[in-house]
DNA sequence: TGTATAAAGATAGTAAAACTATCTTACTTT
DNA sequence: AAAGTAAGATAGTTTTACTATCTTTATACA
């Protein structure tokens, strides 16, 4: 057992035996998510995992049932990590605008924080997000899967969000809305400069995710004012 | 050769062969947009749809490659039908609120216009659009997909949105982001009423397209006031 | 120090998915 | 009637997505 850092507590059926408590568990999870990153989701097989590991398909498959729930295992363990920051960042803050915008900071930005677990990286598992997490809830078990709580981090990180902006403005009527549209928002127009550029105004340079977080902020505070 | 209907111009690379020319092909688009609805795209294969057809994988794999591009293809169909709506319903009009009105009517409830094309049925394949439709960009191989054109239908149809919005406020800073918003939000948001309520305040009621559409009205209205 | 036990390696095998190839039949077109 | 095209029938390949079993290695605890 090695690894420096906080550890989450992942909904346990998602996988048959906690990664974060072993070894080979954390490497797992670290070289996932640059297989992930590096082929994307539908080429990524437990075979190609292992080669990279250095062992067989059989183990992998003690510890995760498939690749869907190995990535959303990943992304739960992601937005578990952006509630923390969320939590850290904005505590003792009484001012409700600069909360806001903290928390825009963080669902746009998280990835320039720094790194809390030494087998994660944190960054390229942004990338993963922002290119597969819609891949977790579009599937035709969706409601199974709701049902087991598997989408729990992510529901419970928009509704904090969700009761920031209520804070922010009790009259507003679509608090929810705009919440889960800031987490969907916040990931599609980055992939969007990147790879279809005509379906966004941000443009793909270096400070990208600065503007992205500049145009959030000021959408939500007029549509809050 | 048989079936009522317009026919739309789809990118010549996502097919073999024009589906829209044979009865067969017109076979298989009308079953493949059932099966897609049926058991989602990851179950989804040749076989099945040729068993549902009475046909052969071979004859299937004659006019798609693979159901990535049977996909892609349907989802085309149905944005270029959408854009379609649009410009004959905001044709002569002077008022460019209404017309914002009736974009966001077409984005939301599109399904209710009455159908245009014998053996595709709009209502369930908007539904496989909810469904499905982001795994279309969301793949490795995104770039190249995105040079070939196959992204074009949408792309054109989120700039019409866009110069609309320009029309409706020059100053408004993010033409681009509220339009792609739009259609990004419009599917979520129906998908979350209905599979994960926690992220919209959305109910999964009858008229949810309704209440989607007014507030999708209300939001853009003051941002861009 | 020896023994239990659990974690991982090695190997093998199966069923289905995702194609490719080829040959035949049926229907049109000229 | 001949030629051409579309679809059916059949078969075969490679890869994916597992499952099973047996052996080896590391750890732990008594």
């Amino acid at each position: 057992m090695s690894g420096r850092g906080i550890q989450f507590e992942i909904n346990k059926h998602l996988c048959l035996k906690d990664p974060q408590m072993t070894n080979y568990g954390q490497k797992l999870i670290s070289e996932s998510i640059v297989l992930f990153h590096e082929i994307g989701f539908e080429q990524f097989t437990f075979r190609k995992l292992a080669a990279k590991m250095d062992s067989t398909e059989a183990s992998v498959y003690r510890y995760f049932e498939n690749k869907h729930t190995l990535l959303l295992w990943l992304i739960c363990w992601y937005w578990e990590w952006v509630h923390y920051l969320i939590d850290i960042n904005i505590k003792n803050i009484e001012d409700v605008e600069r909360k806001l915008k903290i928390v825009i900071h963080n669902i746009v930005n998280a990835s320039t924080e720094s790194p809390l677990t030494s087998y994660i990286n944190e960054n390229m598992l942004h990338r993963v997000v922002i290119n597969e997490s819609s891949k977790t809830y579009h599937i035709h078990e969706v409601d199974v899967e709701e049902k087991h709580g598997h989408f729990k981090s992510y529901e419970e990180l928009v509704a904090k969000v969700s009761s920031i902006i209520v804070e922010f403005n009790p009259k507003f009527k679509y608090p929810k809305i705009l919440a889960s549209n800031l987490f969907e928002m916040a990931n599609n127009q980055i992939y969007f400069a990147e790879h279809m550029p005509d379906l966004t105004d941000i443009k793909n340079r270096k400070d990208k995710h600065i503007d992205l977080e500049n145009a959030m902020v000021e959408m939500s505070f007029k549509l809050l004012s």
